[in-house]
DNA sequence: TTACAGTATGTCAGGTCTGACATATACTGG
DNA sequence: CCAGTATATGTCAGACCTGACATACTGTAA
């Protein structure tokens, strides 16, 4: 399974439930990008909810604009661990990640 | 904040309200090593409750025995990705996922 | 139009994580 | 005691992720 293609293919306008099929992606698979998915766009909604500039929130984490940019348009090469350090930097619980995994 | 550390310093008794502050770890930092810790003990409680040994988990997630030994002792080399693919290849849904890590 | 701020995308050197291996330790039944 | 099974721990080459940079695209105000 090639995740870089994936990313790629997603894209605009698939819906999430025709990926899977698609793509042929194992539960797991296409659990796993769901979550990712998931934080990305959470990450998304609290940085702009809190008016910060990806700059801005890539200087709170010690990372890039770039990177923040990558991270939100849910780029494979972006890890979970990524995600989750960066919403827990924007003041998200543990409890709000929990809820937004599922 | 030495990461490697951490974990050798944790070890045997050490409540988890208590190593933040004797580490000197801000909150998402702790956060951070909660949600770990949470998962590892997910990972270790599944595995035995669907009576698989480490070695049998590592075949079914393309790992080795000494990585699964490492994921479920919280070692500070494995990253979340890992755990939650673990967690997932062991029929763990997504929605107790969220829950493990609140 | 131009200029600028914000965001997206490609690339890459360097750092981190991974699977595999060796080895140690713990427990069990003979 | 021993042999076998399960788990823990240390190490390392190679795979993967990261921050940084360059550059492109988008919107918007003059």
């Amino acid at each position: 399974m090639d995740k870089r293609k994936q990313a790629k293919l997603k894209k605009k306008g698939w819906k999430v439930g025709t990926v899977a099929e698609f793509l042929e992606l194992s539960t797991e698979e296409s659990a796993y990008i769901e979550m990712k998915l998931a934080l990305s766009e959470k990450l998304k909604a609290r940085r702009i909810r809190q008016k910060l500039t990806q700059k801005q929130l890539a200087k709170a984490i010690e990372s890039s604009q770039s990177r923040v940019a990558k991270m939100e348009a849910g780029d494979p090469t972006v890890s979970i661990d990524l995600l989750v350090k960066g919403l827990l930097a924007l003041g998200v619980s543990k409890k709000e990640l929990g809820k937004t995994i599922s």
